[in-house]
RNA sequence: GCCGAGGUGGCGAAACUGGUAGACGCACGAGACUUAAAAUCUCGUGACCCUUCGGGUCGUGCGGGUUCGAUCCCCGCCCUCGGCACCA
C-alpha cells in the first residue's frame, strides 16, 4: 500500500499557494514577461474534463515558464453576457445575474480545485458594469469614426433564440448555439465596420506563423478575398427596342472575376433583391406576373438558397442592357441563384465560360458565345458554341473579343480592367466575402449600446461621463421574442444629450463577442477606473505569447479580436499588430467517441476524477495521452496508469531521498563514479534536455512526461541494482549508502521533482519540501543540463548492409571514423553478410550507423 | 470543386535535421512476493517463417521515383477529418 495521499496534499498546498498569493502578477520593467492565457470561460454551470483540458495545457506552460525565470501572466476570467443566462431566468423566474454568479463560484471552486496557477486577482466577468463601461466606450470611439453604424438590413433571425445572428453565428443555415432554421428580417441594425480591415486581416495572416495552419486557412476562407473587376452596363429605357437611346440614370454594376471572358456576356442576371428589379417589374407591361415571380424567388427558403440546393430559376425582365465592350444590347434576367449580398447582386452572365450561367442560357434558350480557345498543343478540336457541353473554365486565349483578341487569358484581364477604367465603365476591384459584423442583439444580458435615439438630433451617443449605461433590474423574464429593455419605460425614457429634449435610449444590446474581443488587455489592467486599460500596462504585458482555447473559435472570436487589436491600435493604445502571438487549438475530450454534453449523458466530472485519484493524476493523464492539440477519448484505464505513476514517484522520492546528501548547486562531481552512476547521471541530464525542449517551444507535453517516466523507470532499475530497497526508514538506509550513489540519485530525483511539477504541482511541492527544500517549487529555478554528462560514453551504432540492419556495435561515443569503419566490418553478422561479394562503398555517418553497400 | 491537416502494432501514441520504426503508456500474457487475492516488482508482447542458442522475410494507406539508406523528400492515386462553396 501506497501512502500518496494526494487530496491530502492538494488541500494542503492549494490553501498555501493562495495565502501567498503565489501567482499574482506584477509588471517589472526590464524583467522579461510572458503572457500565457487559455479562453476565459463562459459559466454554463459545471466543467467537465474536456474544459478543464486546456486549462491544463495553459498551467503547465505558466508554471514551466515562471520557473524559467520569466515574470508570467495567467489570469482568468469569465465570458459572462449571453443567452443561457437569460433563457434559464426565464424558466427559473430569476435573474440573470443570479444563474450567472452561481455558475462562476462554483466553476471556480473546480479550477481551484485543480490548483492551477492563475492570477486570481486579476479576475473580471464581461457582466460586470466596470467591464461592461469600456465596451461601450469603445464602441462610441467606433461610432465616431464611422465604425459602428446603423442600416436596415435583411438578418439572420433565429426564431428559437428571438435574437439577430451575425454571419459568424450562422451555420450550415441554421442558428451556432440551438440549430433552428435561421429566417431572414429586416431590422434597423447596428454594425461593425471590420470590413474597413479586411485587407489588413488577411495580410496579418501571413505573419502569424505560431498559429496552426488550420486556423489561418478558415480565416482566409472567411475573409475571402477575390480579384476581380466592376463593370458598369447602361440600361436602355423602357420600351426602347431597337431605338438608339439610353436611360442614363440607370446602370447595373456587375462584379466579375473573369473580365476576360466579357466579349461572351451573353445576357445580365440580377439577383430578386436588387434595386433595379422592383423598377423593372413596375415598368414591365405585366407587372402583377413579374412581381409574382419575384416574390416566388424571395420567399425561397433561405437556406435552400444560400447552399444552392435549388434548381437555377429566372424569368427575363423585358429590358436591355449595353455591353460596354461590345456595344451591344444583352436582355436582363432575374435568376434565383444570384445572391443579393455578395458583389453588387448582379452578374453578367457567360455561358460558354462558367458552368451556372451555361446551365441557365441552355434551360431558357439564350445565346453562347465561346470567347476563349483553350491551347491544345497536341491539335485539339476548337470549342464550339452548338456543341459545348460544358462551360469551359481554364485557361486559354481569347477568341472574339475585339482588340483583346489573340491575349493569354493569364494576362488579358488587367488589360481588359485598365481598358474599362479608361473608358469611364469599370474598374479593377476586390471583393470580400467578409461582411460587416452586425452587433444589435434584441436580448437583455448584454452590453447596453450607449446612443439615444432623438427625433430633432438622430443618432446621439451617451457622452462619455455618463457611462456605463447600466443594465436595469428586470422584474421577470417572459421570454417574449422583442427586446426586453425596450418594455423598461425608466430606462427608454432619457433626453438628448444635444438638445435636451424627451428622447428614448437604444434597446439592442451587444453580440457578447464584443466583450470577448479584447478582454486579454483588461487582464492587463483589470481594475482601471479610468480608462479600458493603460497602455504602458498592456506595452509590457502585451500581446498574448500563447493563447490556448477550442478550435471553435477559429473564426468568430479570433477574427474579431484581431480586429479589435488595429482599432486600439489606430486609437493609439495598443503598439502590436496582432493580439496573439502563438495560438494553441486544444484538442477535445470525447467519450465514447461522442463531444460531452450533458444531454448524451457521457460527460466525466473532474470533481469526482479527483476525488478518486485527485487533480494531479487527472491533470498528468490529460496531459499525457496525446499532445494537446489532438482530440483524445477518455479512458479511466489512462487516468489510474497516471496514478500508478505518481504512486511510483512517491515512493522513490519519499522512501529514497531523505537524508541522501545535498546536490544542490553544480551537481554531483562525476569523477570517481563507475559506468552505472555514470549511466545514471547521463539519464538525468539527458532527461533535461529532452523535457527542457519538448516543453518551450515545442509544447509537445505527452513526451515531456515519456522522457520523465524514463527517468523514473531508470531509477527503480538503478536501486534495484544498488540494492537500494524502497522499503520503510529511508533515513537510515540513505545513510549507509556510497557517497557517490547518494548524490547522483539525489540529482536526478531533484531534477524529477522540478521537472514534473508542471504537471503535478501538489505532489512535487511535497515532495520538494520533503526533500527540504524551503521557498517552494514556485520560487524554484528549472534545471539545467550539462551538455557533456547528458551526453553517451558509449554509443549503440547500426550496423547495416545494403540498408538492412545486421549488428549492433557498442562503441566509444568518441570513435574515430576509421576505427568504427573497421569494428563493423569485423562484425561477425556483417561478414555472413558480405562474404563473397564486392564491397562497393561503406557509409559511415559518425555516431549515427554505417551501411555496408555490396553488389 | 477550392484550401488545409492527417493515414504508423490490439489501443493512445513516439521517432526533433533523410540514419536502429514502434520510445512512453493502456490492454494482455508469464514470473516473483502472498495461505490466497489485491497492490507492488521483474520479464515478454508488430506480422509471418525456419527454429537450437539464434536467424530470416515482410512491415509506417496504395503505386512509382530519388538515395548507400525514406514514416520523413518528389510524382501519381486512395481514404479520413476540418474549413469554404451557385461567391460570379
Amino acid at each position: 500500500m501506497s501512502d500518496y495521499d494526494p487530496q491530502a496534499i492538494e488541500k494542503k498546498w492549494q490553501r498555501r499557494w493562495a495565502d501567498e498569493r503565489a501567482f499574482e502578477a506584477t509588471e517589472e520593467p526590464g524583467r522579461p514577461k510572458y503572457y500565457c492565457l487559455v479562453m476565459f470561460a463562459y459559466p454554463s454551470g459545471h466543467a467537465h474534463v474536456g474544459h478543464v483540458r486546456n486549462y491544463m495545457i495553459g498551467d503547465v506552460i505558466a508554471r514551466m515558464k515562471r520557473m524559467r525565470g520569466f515574470n508570467v501572466l495567467h489570469p482568468f476570467g469569465w465570458d459572462a453576457f449571453g443567452l443561457p443566462a437569460e433563457n434559464a431566468a426565464i424558466k427559473n423566474r430569476s435573474h440573470p445575474e443570479t444563474w450567472t454568479r452561481d455558475n462562476i463560484a462554483h466553476m471556480k471552486g473546480q479550477l481551484q480545485r485543480l490548483g492551477i496557477s492563475y492570477a486570481w486577482e486579476r479576475e473580471l466577468a464581461t457582466c460586470d458594469p466596470a467591464y461592461y463601461r469600456w465596451n461601450q466606450w469603445l464602441f462610441l470611439r467606433m461610432f465616431e469614426r464611422g465604425l459602428a453604424y446603423r442600416r436596415r438590413s435583411t438578418v439572420n433571425w433565429c426564431p428559437d433564440c428571438a435574437t439577430v445572428l451575425a454571419n459568424e453565428q450562422v451555420v450550415d443555415g441554421g442558428c451556432w448555439r440551438c440549430g433552428s432554421a435561421v429566417e431572414p428580417r429586416d431590422l434597423d441594425q447596428w454594425f461593425l465596420r471590420i470590413t474597413e480591415y479586411a485587407d489588413g486581416l488577411l495580410d496579418g495572416i501571413e505573419r502569424l506563423d505560431e498559429w496552426p495552419a488550420k486556423v489561418l486557412t478558415m480565416q482566409r476562407n472567411w475573409i475571402g478575398r477575390s480579384e476581380g473587376a466592376l463593370v458598369r452596363f447602361a440600361v436602355e429605357p423602357a420600351g426602347s427596342e431597337g431605338s438608339a437611346g439610353q436611360d442614363a440614370a440607370a446602370e447595373i454594376e456587375v462584379f466579375t472575376t473573369r473580365i476576360d471572358t466579357i466579349f461572351g456576356a451573353t445576357f445580365v442576371l440580377l439577383a430578386p433583391e436588387h434595386p433595379l428589379v422592383s423598377r423593372f417589374v413596375d415598368e414591365a407591361p405585366d407587372p402583377a406576373g413579374l412581381r409574382k415571380q419575384v416574390q416566388e424567388f424571395r420567399a425561397l427558403d433561405r437556406t435552400d438558397r444560400l447552399t444552392g440546393a435549388i434548381e437555377k430559376e429566372g424569368f427575363d425582365t423585358g429590358r436591355r442592357c449595353i455591353n460596354p465592350f461590345t456595344g451591344r444590347p444583352v436582355p436582363i434576367w432575374v435568376a434565383n441563384f444570384v445572391l443579393a449580398e455578395y458583389g453588387t447582386g448582379a452578374v453578367m452572365a457567360v455561358p460558354a465560360h462558367d458552368q451556372r450561367d451555361f446551365e441557365f442560357a441552355r434551360k431558357y434558350g439564350l445565346p453562347v458565345e465561346v470567347v476563349i480557345q483553350p491551347e491544345h498543343p497536341d491539335g485539339g478540336e476548337p470549342l464550339d458554341e452548338a456543341a459545348l457541353d460544358a462551360a469551359y473554365a481554364g485557361p486559354g486565349v481569347l477568341v472574339g473579343s475585339g482588340e483583346f483578341t489573340g491575349r493569354p487569358t493569364a494576362r488579358a484581364p488587367a488589360e481588359m480592367a485598365r481598358a474599362a477604367e479608361q473608358g469611364g465603365f469599370g474598374r479593377a476591384a476586390v471583393q470580400f466575402r467578409l461582411k460587416d459584423w452586425g452587433v444589435s442583439r434584441q436580448r437583455y444580458w448584454g452590453t447596453p449600446i450607449p446612443i439615444i435615439h432623438c427625433e430633432a438630433c438622430g443618432l446621439q451617443p451617451v457622452p462619455d461621463e455618463d457611462l456605463p449605461v447600466e443594465l436595469p433590474q428586470v422584474a421577470e423574464f417572459s421570454g417574449r421574442g422583442d427586446s426586453p429593455l425596450a418594455q423598461i419605460p425608466e430606462f427608454v425614457d432619457t433626453t438628448c444629450p444635444s438638445c435636451g429634449r424627451p428622447a428614448r435610449r437604444e434597446t439592442d444590446t451587444m453580440d457578447t463577442f464584443v466583450d470577448s474581443s479584447w478582454y486579454f488587455y483588461r487582464f492587463c489592467d483589470p481594475t482601471n477606473g479610468e480608462r479600458a486599460f493603460d497602455p504602458g500596462t498592456v506595452r509590457y504585458w502585451g500581446p498574448v505569447d500563447f493563447y490556448i482555447g477550442g478550435v471553435e473559435h477559429a473564426i468568430l472570436h479570433l477574427i474579431y479580436s484581431r480586429f479589435f487589436c488595429r482599432v486600439f491600435k489606430d486609437l493609439g493604445m495598443v503598439e502590436h499588430e496582432e493580439p496573439f502571438t502563438r495560438l494553441l487549438t486544444q484538442g477535445m475530450v470525447l467519450r465514447d467517441g461522442a463531444v460531452m454534453s450533458k444531454s448524451k449523458g457521457n460527460v466525466v466530472d473532474p470533481d469526482r476524477m479527483i476525488a478518486s485519484y485527485g487533480a494531479d493524476a487527472l491533470r498528468l493523464y490529460e496531459m499525457f495521452v496525446a499532445p494537446p492539440e489532438k482530440e483524445i477519448e477518455w479512458t479511466d484505464s489512462g487516468l489510474e496508469g497516471s496514478f500508478r505513476f505518481l504512486t511510483r514517484v512517491w515512493r522513490l522520492v519519499t522512501r529514497v531521498a531523505p537524508g541522501l546528501p545535498d546536490a544542490s548547486g553544480n551537481g554531483v562531481d562525476g569523477r570517481g563514479l563507475d559506468a552505472a552512476h555514470r549511466a545514471l547521471r547521463r539519464k538525468t541530464h539527458d532527461t533535461i534536455r529532452r523535457v527542457s525542449g519538448d516543453l518551450d517551444p515545442r509544447a509537445h507535453l505527452n513526451t515531456a512526461v515519456s522522457a520523465l517516466m524514463e527517468l523514473v523507470n531508470e531509477l527503480y532499475a538503478f536501486c534495484e541494482q544498488h540494492d537500494v530497497k524502497l522499503g520503510p526508514a529511508p533515513e537510515a538506509r540513505a545513510a549507509a549508502l556510497p557517497a557517490g550513489t547518494g548524490a547522483v540519485l539525489r540529482e536526478a530525483i531533484e531534477a524529477l521533482v522540478l521537472m514534473l511539477s508542471p504537471f503535478t504541482p501538489h505532489l512535487c511541492e511535497e515532495l520538494w519540501e520533503r526533500l527540504g527544500r524551503t521557498g517552494g517549487l514556485c520560487a524554484a529555478a528549472w534545471p539545467g543540463y550539462e551538455p557533456a554528462v547528458a551526453r553517451a560514453e558509449e554509443i549503440v551504432v547500426p550496423v547495416q548492409v545494403n540498408g538492412k540492419l545486421r549488428a549492433r556495435l557498442t562503441v566509444p561515443a568518441g570513435i574515430v571514423e576509421q576505427d568504427l569503419r573497421e569494428a563493423a566490418l569485423a562484425e561477425s553478422a556483417v561478414r555472413a553478410h558480405t562474404a563473397g561479394r564486392e564491397m562497393v562503398r561503406v557509409v559511415v555517418v559518425r555516431g549515427k550507423l554505417v551501411n555496408v553497400v555490396v553488389r
